[in-house]
DNA sequence: CAAACGTGGGC
DNA sequence: TGCCCAAGTTT
């Protein structure tokens, strides 16, 4: 074993052609009837490709129906309302591609007059499309011969060839790239492009994978020698480190006190109950581990000091919500205050928000978990 | 290049 | 619950 794939599965002509035939029928009758196959129009390709990045079929349909139904075009795209545009993408997540997938409608409108690049290449020069999007453009809008190297084309050739590359290692992908350029079809690189990536979520998943029943079992060399769940290779991922932070409701007059996040980062400009992070709560004694109440106390009297704002913890309610992202686990707990008067906000970095209102701002998942668990704590009268 | 960047589903 | 997985790109 190199690790490296050159041990790899070498396969003739006859072999190569007889794959494509074979992959293709199959695609056909059994390929997928999804809503971005309906033609081959570069701006549904494009979105469809951005929405899919590290997400399921399932998922991605109704926010591209809803998508194509409000942004028709890259025009429409391109000259959205940043918020707008973000709220389309609410609970998709990876929200910085919707923000590129504009620049980039933007780049194809203004800079290049509404015209298309029509090769991988040049469409990889457009904000968000990495190599992989723009290989899969290019194969299914204007049938250029290139691979389209994503985690399905990554497990499904792995098996077949029995690549022994590490797909995690970013010098793996031409590795494939270059095994998958010698098999892909020319006549139809789109076709199969797609029929890999239908392969690789039904018969060659990567859990429980059906070989025995699919179209290319006498290609699949990894299963038959027995060794198919050995591939890919793969480095697993560190887990989330988790953080501890303190969500406060406080509630007033004109709402519910929101912040609005950062324009960068994690959740960008996106609406959250005010979170102190328990890390960042003043520490005079670094020795001593402070007890829940005190922390709460800290973290009530952190806020205050940022934003002017008084509050009281009395009656002190609190509720526990866990939401695990890629690289973060946050632990929240949850404090219920009442104002001690009416509060200025000028220097809170925020609104008050009526609950009525919460519909019209863009808000991530957790504050929805965080939403839906005050809400349970304020029906239950569970003051505990 | 390693790490950041969301969410939902399956076991 | 925890862990892995799903049509990756950017910095």
């Amino acid at each position: 074993m190199t690790g490296d794939g050159k041990d790899m599965e070498q396969w003739s002509a006859e072999k190569i052609n007889a794959f494509r035939q074979t992959l293709l029928d199959w695609y056909d009758k059994e390929g997928r009837d999804l809503p971005w196959r309906k033609d081959h129009d570069p701006y549904h390709v494009w979105v469809s490709e951005i929405m899919l990045q590290q997400t399921q079929v399932n998922t991605v349909i109704p926010y591209y129906e809803r998508f194509m139904k409000t942004f028709p075009t890259v025009d429409a795209l391109a000259k959205a309302p940043a918020d707008k545009l973000l709220k389309a993408w609410e609970g998709l997540g990876y929200y910085s591609r919707a923000r590129n997938l504009q620049r980039a409608a933007q780049e194809i409108v203004i800079d290049r007059h509404g015209q298309w690049p029509t090769t991988a290449a040049g469409l990889q020069e457009l904000t968000g499309i990495g190599p992989y999007t723009a290989g899969a453009i290019a194969s299914i809008a204007f049938e250029e011969p290139v691979p389209a190297v994503d985690g399905n084309a990554f497990r499904v050739f792995s098996r077949l060839l029995e690549i022994d590359a590490d797909i995690a290692k970013p010098e793996s992908r031409g590795v494939f790239f270059d095994a998958i350029q010698a098999v892909i079809d020319p006549q139809r690189p789109g076709d199969f492009n797609q029929a890999i990536m239908d392969l690789g979520s039904s018969y060659m998943t990567a859990v429980n994978p059906d070989s025995e029943h699919s179209p290319v079992k006498a290609f699949n060399q990894a299963y038959l020698d027995g060794h198919e769940l050995d591939y890919p290779v793969k480095t697993p991922k560190p887990r989330p480190v988790p953080i501890n932070y303190f969500a406060l409701v406080i509630q007033t007059p004109a709402g519910y006190l929101l912040t609005q996040r950062p324009s960068t980062g994690m959740l960008a400009n996106m609406w959250t109950l005010p979170l102190v992070k328990e890390t960042d709560l003043l520490v005079d004694d670094e020795t001593a581990l402070p007890e829940t109440d005190e922390l709460i106390r800290r973290a009530a009297a952190t806020f205050e000091e940022d934003t002017g704002i008084e509050l009281s913890l009395t009656p002190v309610s609190s509720r526990k919500v866990t939401h695990t992202f890629t690289h973060q686990k946050w632990q929240i707990q949850l404090l219920v205050t009442q104002l001690t008067k009416t509060p200025d906000l000028s220097l809170f970095p925020g609104q008050a928000i009526q609950e009525t209102a919460f519909d019209e701002y863009v808000m991530p998942v957790v504050q929805q978990k965080m939403w839906r668990n005050y809400q349970k704590w304020q029906q239950r009268g569970d003051k505990s």
